[in-house]
DNA sequence: TGATGAATATACCGAACAGTAGCTTCTGTC
DNA sequence: GACAGAAGCTACTGTTCGGTATATTCATCA
């Protein structure tokens, strides 16, 4: 009986066993065991998340992942319970990811359209990404009610954050927004739709489409010819 | 056998059979029967249009839709040949109207900028049918390498006269646009992800989110007080 | 060296479902 | 009223696939 993969770490603070210390050197082992568990886990989602990007969700059978990892179906149940379990976890890996750039972002203190670009640059390039992609395209009407609600909850929080600061935006002056939920709604629809028409090494890098799109969007509009969209901030905080 | 449903029509100009002539009363019956047809595999279109719509295309059996149609499976099997086919009958559908209404704006010598309110706000409508909510979602990678590649170039085809109409309305000074083809996409995308977060009855009609989302895109700004979205080139800040 | 348990494999089950064969029924025609 | 063909049905097939029971391998540890 394998056990409990919920537990992030675990990391045994001490012995809790009241006897005789295990030795360090079988926690090491141990600690290694679990990263390496992690990281087939992890693999596993990988492999997952491109085959549902490329064929769909229902296309894609367990047998053909186990097959792209060299190892059989029950290998991958091994790691994950379900095959919904296994979108979930895609989609709720995105989503943390998401959550932790979007908090770096709210804590470094930019004008609220600097915020913005910041962090619809980071988007497009997960939306961009297989997990990205399943996580707006897939996930939705596969998954039992129960983390579908979970998702919807957790989409609909963010929508929220990236709504307060366009309207921070307002407020200051520095977007030009007269309803700061539609525009929410657009920008992320814009962004959510690249997946279906970007092709990978496309003609334009992800970083000039966003820039196109932020001008579309953020009206910074070039006063003179061609691609005057000059990253006036400076990087990422971090 | 049944016969070949493909051919629209197939008005008989007068008697082929060279020799004596069917009683009218025969062809009007018999053009009777085929117009039942068509309405019928019309209400079939629909019904698996709404069940895709709400259920996915793989979660819909094509038992289910028989059974919503208070038929059998081999009924549904009597007016389409696959399920695939069903799929791409319902977006081949909304391509036609989109083509019929888009040809019809074509013609009608407006500006540039009203031409391409009125194609979206046609467009919102038909994407927030299930009809166009299957076109834009679910037909992909679940056709026949064949039926997604003509559906494809259809797409395809609209996106560019679309993209035209927004090139003229550069040309012509009505539409601040920096970049014509970034700027179809991110419209279609804005629009095309609305079945996503529109709820039916909400308190918002798909008109005014239309004219929201047309405000954002076109610059429109509205007369009355509030967020006049003056979208003239207001330069970035720093 | 034998015990333990993690990790992977083999072999299978049962359900769902697309699609079909072939029978029946109903309607208009001659 | 016999025939033809459209329209629909019952009952079945074949396959795919999610999921599991169980065996096997292998490293760690006592």
């Amino acid at each position: 009986m394998p056990i409990d993969r919920g537990s992030k770490k675990a990391m045994p603070t001490e012995q809790e066993t009241g006897g005789a210390p295990a030795p360090k050197e079988a926690w090491r082992l141990a600690d290694e065991r679990e990263e390496l568990h992690a990281r087939k886990r992890r693999l596993i989602l990988e492999a997952a998340a491109r085959a549902f990007a490329e064929g769909g969700y229902h296309q894609t059978s367990i047998d053909r992942i186990a097959k792209k990892l060299q190892v059989t179906k029950p290998t991958i149940y091994y790691y994950v319970k379900n095959k919904d379990e296994l979108l979930f976890q895609i989609a709720q890996t995105v989503l943390n990811d998401l959550d932790e750039e979007l908090a770096a972002i709210e804590i470094g203190n930019f004008p609220a359209l600097d915020q913005l670009k910041i962090f619809f640059r980071v988007y497009a390039k997960l939306i961009n990404s297989d997990f990205g992609y399943c996580m707006a395209f897939v996930s939705d009407s596969v998954l039992q009610p129960v983390s579908r609600a979970k998702l919807r909850r957790y989409k609909k929080e963010f929508e929220l954050r990236v709504r307060k600061i366009i309207e921070e935006g307002r407020q200051d002056g520095t977007l030009q927004v007269a309803d700061p939920r539609m525009f929410t709604f657009a920008i992320f629809g814009a962004f959510n739709w690249m997946p279906q028409w970007y092709a990978r090494p496309g003609a334009q890098t992800v970083d000039e489409i966003v820039e196109s799109f932020l001008d579309i969007f953020c009206g910074n509009l070039m006063p003179s010819g061609r691609g005057a969209a000059v990253r006036s901030e400076s990087g990422q905080p971090g």
